[in-house]
DNA sequence: AATTTGACATATA
DNA sequence: CTATATGCCAAAT
């Protein structure tokens, strides 16, 4: 694994429940500003391996982009239960639920 | 080894 | 707001 890989599974980890993050976010802390779709990647790959947290993840618009539907709404029901407030129109509310991060590199791994 | 593929982002019109 | 284009990089095939 490069540390971008290993850096974004401890980020996903270590997401409070509340507070979610969005692909741009992660990537960009893990060290790869364009990455967003590797965060996706390791999400949907590792999810069952590390049992990461993958619903606390969406994209910039604070909307729940995912293919499958039963996983989308599996992700907003545990998002509602976790306390992330939702908007009037389906979507999260970035502004009061995302988790802002700054890592200190050797914090990590 | 080479190519395709993604739970996407950002820019531009 | 929608639509189209382009970049991006590691994992999967």
């Amino acid at each position: 694994m490069n540390p971008f890989t290993e850096k974004a599974i401890q980020i996903i980890k270590s997401i409070p429940q509340g507070k979610v993050m969005t692909y741009g976010q992660i990537a960009k802390v893990a060290g790869s500003p364009r990455g967003a779709r590797q965060v996706v990647r390791v999400l949907h790959s590792m999810s069952a391996n590390y049992n990461l947290p993958w619903h606390r993840v969406i994209n910039a618009k604070g909307e729940i982009v995912i293919a499958d539907e039963e996983s989308a709404y599996s992700q907003k029901a545990m998002l509602k239960e976790e306390g992330v407030k939702f908007l009037a129109n389906g979507r999260v509310d970035l502004k009061e639920s995302r988790y802002d991060l700054n890592v200190a590199e050797e914090d990590w791994i």
